[in-house]
DNA sequence: TGTACATCAGTGAACGCGCGTTCACTGATGTAC
DNA sequence: TGTACATCAGTGAACGCGCGTTCACTGATGTAC
């Protein structure tokens, strides 16, 4: 295939990197490979180096993508509103959060890779974290940022212990706990 | 290597499992290959089909034996006092949890792999956690086990964060923010 | 604006490597008499 | 209790496979004049 001009390279790119951030929430880091990737992205493996140095890199720049992606309910440049916490808050205790993390947040599923991984890695699930935590506390009133941490920590527990006991009373029980939990943190 | 005994044959398993365990935490499950637990065990990777189906299978066991290990602050036969319930706490939100996950809770470094997994881990997890809010609701005065369901989400999703982060002020910030949470939800 | 040519996006075969699992083999253990 | 032999715990080579990465090649794009 013969080379493809500038603004295709582009798109390119960003199919690869939405592409990359979707199958690694859906399959973690580890458990996706490049080909699936440029697989998805319409092309062969091979291209692959045209755009990113290694699958490390690329996995820094789709857990940063998968963040953007994540936060869409807030705007880039306005504080968070209460309006917008509860929305995000109501999205992440979601049945369709629990059931399709390659739609969701990154934490649940990508924190324990990102430990083990990448240094950038670290960074850019730091960099989410506290774009998060930011905003929710702007949204809540009387929530100081540290609260918000400890509201996004239970958030996180909560997802990921939901998926990783499969459905059934376990699950839901593990739901209307935190929910209620929540409930008390929001409110005070 | 000749035939071993049936009480060597026993030993050898339990090697096998203890080592699984301890690399699973650390490495994750994809992160850990059959010859690596083999070799931890002291023994070559061609025996291993001697005492697992798969590791599929092991990784099962392992995770039980995972629990065990981090559930031994509790008694197996008697209810969790609140003393027992306060240790708990304080060692899961501990530094040396945090950097040494091959000793600690299976939850925050398992979740997700358990999630994409067999059937069998996941009734692993369920039983692990299960045993958890039944020591802690029974340890900590007036608390459901809803409740203490609650306060285990918030402890995984603390030390999964907290690792995720990589070490500074951020993961200084949700660990102080989540002990203080925690104060409030055990003493009501 | 038109031409000549260097650049490079994407292809697909190939690389070395480690994975989970299988298998022929060994010799001490367990058992039937 | 002693003997003959079947069992099987553990070894190490081998299996097919998919991984991340490299590379020679293609021809349209971008650029220098």
């Amino acid at each position: 295939m013969a080379r493809k001009s500038t603004a295709e390279k582009a798109d390119s790119r960003l199919r690869i990197l939405t592409a990359a951030a979707d199958l690694i929430r859906q399959n973690g880091i580890e458990g996706t490979s490049v080909s699936e990737i440029m697989d998805r992205a319409g092309m062969t493996h091979g291209g692959f180096y045209r755009h990113f140095e290694s699958k490390g890199q690329l996995v820094a720049e789709a857990i940063s993508e998968a963040f953007r992606a994540g936060l869409d309910v807030f705007d880039d440049d306005a504080p968070g509103t209460a309006e917008q916490a509860d929305t995000y808050v109501d999205q992440y205790l979601s049945e369709e959060h629990i059931t399709e993390p390659q739609k969701g947040c990154p934490m649940p599923v990508l924190s324990p890779e990102v430990a083990r991984g990448d240094e950038a890695w670290g960074e850019a699930l730091s960099k989410g974290l506290s774009t998060a935590s930011t905003k929710l506390a702007q949204g809540i009133d009387d929530m100081a940022q540290r609260e918000a941490l400890a509201l996004l920590s239970l958030l996180v527990g909560t997802i990921s212990l939901a998926r990783g006991v499969g459905e059934g009373q376990l699950r839901n029980a593990i739901l209307k706990a935190s929910e209620e939990q929540i409930r008390l943190m929001m409110k005070k």
